[in-house]
DNA sequence: GCCAACGTTGGC
DNA sequence: GCCAACGTTGGC
């Protein structure tokens, strides 16, 4: 089982928003960055992800999804009203995917960003990175193991 | 294929 | 709003 984390800006969509969907699962969809298309497509059912905010006034980490379906074409690249939409697009061959998420766990205390750089296991891990910008990353398990033992604290 | 210009991301 | 980082675009 791979884990990962899954950016998103919460005025856009939030954990809080997954919680409210039908059996709190949605897509995830708009994702357009290659790299991080391909870390969709690498996903299996039921491998974990955590849940980040980003651009808001507190990022981190807001709690865990589990991967409910395999990527699959993300229709929102189709549609010329959607923001998404990508002209350039083959319907017969799909540039851009998306896989549905389910929730699994909403922490009672996020884990910061702030918190997070301060977690020695966690030194390497991309999303603190200096500019970098990619929405799907890979967690490795040690730092998926630092960061869960945090919360259960 | 190079690379400058431009747009976007995201923390602060 | 600022600005650094980085991906994409498009002229050559």
């Amino acid at each position: 089982m791979a884990l990962w984390l899954m950016k998103s800006e919460p005025d856009a969509f939030s954990i809080d928003h997954l919680a409210q969907r039908p059996r709190q699962q949605a897509p995830w969809d708009g994702v357009r960055n290659y790299q991080a298309r391909n870390y969709l497509r690498a996903m299996a059912v039921d491998d974990l992800a955590f849940f980040y905010h980003s651009s808001c006034p507190e990022p981190g980490i807001y709690g865990v999804v589990r991967i409910a379906r395999l990527a699959y074409p993300d229709p929102s690249q189709f549609d010329p009203k959607s923001e998404y939409f990508d002209p350039k697009s083959d319907p017969a061959e799909p540039r851009w995917s998306m896989v549905d998420v389910a929730l699994e766990r909403r922490f009672e205390r996020p884990i910061a960003l702030e918190a997070l750089k301060t977690v020695p296991q966690c030194s390497e891990m991309l999303i603190l990175r200096r500019g970098n910008r990619l929405s799907i990353t890979p967690v490795t398990a040690r730092e998926w193991r630092a960061l869960m033992s945090r919360v259960d604290e």
